[in-house]
Parts: structure tokens; sequence; C-alpha cells
DNA sequence: GTTAATTTGTAGTGCATCGTACATAATTAG
DNA sequence: CTAATTATGTACGATGCACTACAAATTAAC
């Protein structure tokens, strides 16, 4: 029904907006920032320059637009995983879990978009990834800090901490299993450093987590 | 007695080199091998390109040249830190320690030169930095596999993937506080994953560690 | 059909990059 | 003093970068 809202009077777009984010999307996170050029993106896009500026204003202006893809779509799922019905730090073991999943889903495209976006060279599009890396890093902090606020500071910096180096160590191409063995010793320095949740180690009740939000 | 060796026959350089790599080290470190231009270079140096490129050859040489440097004189001691009389858990506790101290010491040069290295957009200067990487890596894997072969690597790969965290939170800002917290955190961990070195988790004769070692 | 609006393709601008050609200056060997 | 050798300063080359001016093309509105 509202589709002839963007239908204006001129020239119809040749291409579909949408599917070339996706694609400067893979792009972008196979190569980072910087490596990427405006002529990688219109080539990969089958566009020429004019056509790039009209439909995403720059480069660091489509990279903002694909960050908020990025965090809604492919990222890590802190609302999901951050449950107020699980112990504090199986909840963080999971983030960390889901973490090196992500990871390494794609061998083109390891890391993390955002915390790797952290690094490069452009000031707009390095501001733009920092809004959204703290912004993770202060709901990591506040779930904590709800039932454990003595140890959130330090617990959600070694969550972030941890979560760079297994962004980092994706890159430096750490396969999934030697990611996911490293998330999972973290998860259990997690449980060491909360005090009196779950007095023994292993959840008492033995209860096997719910495969449904699995993302592979 | 060994001055007139490099007093060749012609014009003498008008600029001390060791003085000037040292200078580069400090730029390269700052601001990243990607950031730094040869302008950057020849204008905080005092010279011009010509004199550049006839003293280092190339930005990416000399970046090779500043490698070698930090790797004997500002990185991690690994040498000194992976001893063979110490249990394995503490020795690598005091690594992440002092990779926090490393990453933070230079407000101005966060992180490690190696690690951050590894990401930029240059093949050789990345090239260059990866071998400096691997190379630890192995290091580390190494002594672990000495008295515990079984876990060396899982454990390495721990601790290499929390150094590189350690490099992107201190280059995100992390005080040194917050990233020897984060060390120590870690360094529990790999205690707790060590199965029976030392049964307890505090070494039961309570050595105090001697403070001759330390780098501040 | 005419006009207004939007996209497209060609070509190019301005700038920064790494690296160099060439003549000149400064030093030592003979 | 002359010649050989090395470093320097000026100026430039070639390439890649993000981005745009402009006219032609394609559509809807009237």
């Amino acid at each position: 029904m509202t589709k002839e809202i963007s239908r204006g009077r001129g020239r119809p777009r040749g291409f579909d907006a949408d599917e070339a984010v996706a694609t400067a999307q893979r792009l972008f996170h196979a190569k980072g920032y910087d490596a990427v050029s405006v002529a990688d993106l219109t080539q990969a896009l089958g566009i020429n320059p004019p056509s790039f500026y009209a439909a995403f204003g720059s480069k660091a202006a489509l990279y903002a637009r694909i960050l908020d893809r990025y965090a809604q779509d492919g990222a890590v799922p802190l609302e999901r995983l951050l449950r107020p019905d699980r112990p504090v730090a199986e909840c963080l073991a999971r983030v960390l879990e889901e973490a090196a999943r992500a990871y390494a889903a794609d061998a083109g495209a390891t890391g993390c978009l955002v915390l790797e976006g952290t690094r490069c060279n452009d000031e707009q599009a390095r501001a733009a990834a920092g809004t959204f890396h703290v912004a993770a890093q202060r709901q990591i902090r506040n779930f904590i800090a709800q039932r454990h606020p003595q140890d959130a500071d330090r617990l959600a910096d070694f969550v972030s901490t941890t979560m760079a180096g297994l962004s980092a160590s994706a890159r430096h191409g750490q396969s999934l299993d030697r990611l996911l063995a490293t998330a999972r010793l973290a998860g259990l320095a997690c449980a060491q450093a909360i005090p009196a949740e779950k007095p023994r180690s292993r959840p008492a009740t033995s209860r096997i987590k719910p495969r449904s939000e699995r993302s592979d």
C-alpha cells in the first residue's frame, strides 16, 4: 500500500538501495572501512559515483547506515542474551560465546564490524562506530549492575575487553573452535568473579539451555 | 673506537638515525602505521624526503626496523616473565599484568605496537607485524606446553586473545587500573584452567614476588 | 505534448599519497 | 688542489583518493 510513496516524479533508480547496503556491508566487514574505497563500492554495486553519492550521501554516511543495520541483525543480540531470569554469569558467558560465533561466522568477514570500525582512520566513521561500542558496553554494565553493582565495572570491562580480543583473534584467522574455547574460559572467569549468586561453579539444577536462540 | 667506521667519505648525515627511529616509533605507536604519512615523518624528523629514503629505504622498511626495536625494548618481555622456576599460571598472570602496564604506559601511544600493526592496510607492514605476533604466540604456547601440554593450545589462545583485548581497550582509552583489573581476572582464569599444579587458588607458600623486574 | 523532477554517465577537480630526478653542498682520499 | 663519495633541498611524477559539474536520459504531473 505504501509502495508508491517513494515513487516520485523523476527517473527511477536503477539499483536496489537495500541490496546495495547489504553488499557494502559485506565489503566493509571483510576489508575494513579504510581499505574500502568509493571506487571499490561503486564497482561492487555496478553504479557510478554520482549515483552512489545521490543515494547515500558519502562513504561515511553509508557506513553509519550499515552500522545501524549490523546492530539490529548481525551483531551479538545483547537484548536477547542479557536476561533478568537467568544468572548473570550465565548470560555473560552466553554473550561471549555468541560473540565468538558471530565473529567467525563468515570466514571472509571476520571480527566485529563495530569493534574493528573503532580503529579506522576516518574521524566520522570512527565516531559512528564508537557510539555503538560505548552503547554496548553500557548495556552490559547496566545489566550486571542491577544484581551485582559492586562488580559491574570490572566485570563489564572484562567482558568488553574479551570481546575485543575475540574480534582481533578472529581477524587473525583463529577458527571458531579456538575462539569458543577462549570464550568459555572467559565465561568461567565471570562465574568465578561473581561472589554469591550460585555457590557452585556449575548450576546445580543442571538445566539444559534451550537451543532456540542459537544462531547456528 | 668504532666511531669512524660509519664515517665514510661523503657528506656527513645531518641528523641522528637512531634518534630518528625513536621519534618515528613514537609516531607509529601513537597514530598507527596507516595514519602516519611520509610527510608526517619527514616533518617530525626535520628532514626532506630524499634524506628519509636514503636513510631508511621506505616507510615499511623503517617500520620493520622499529618493530625490532620495540620487540627488544618496549614490548612485554616474555623471556623474563616466562620462567621455568615459577608456576605456569603465575607467569601467565604476570604476562597479562605487564601487558596492561605496557599498553597504558604512554597515554599518547596506547596499545601494543605489534598487535595494532597486524591490522594496518599496508601488506608489507602487516606481514612484518604478523611475524612478531606469531612468534610471541608460539613462545607462550611452547612455555605452557613444557609443563602442561594438554592445555597449551587453549591457554595460549586465551592469553593471546586477552592481550589483544587489552591492547584494544587501551586504545579505547581505558585507564591502567581498569586494564589491570581485567588482566588479573584473566590471570585467575588461567590458574583455574591449569588442573593440578597448585591445588589451591592462592600459592600456599604466600611467597611475595620480587619487585626487581617491575617496569614501573 | 510540455514541464518539472530525479537518476545516470562522462569526465574531471582538488588533494594527499609514496617515491624520485637532479643539481648542489659537504666531506674524505689521493 | 682534484676527484670521488655521500647527503641534502627543490621540485616534480605518478597514482589513488573522495567527491562533483554538467548534460543527457527517464519518469510523473499537468
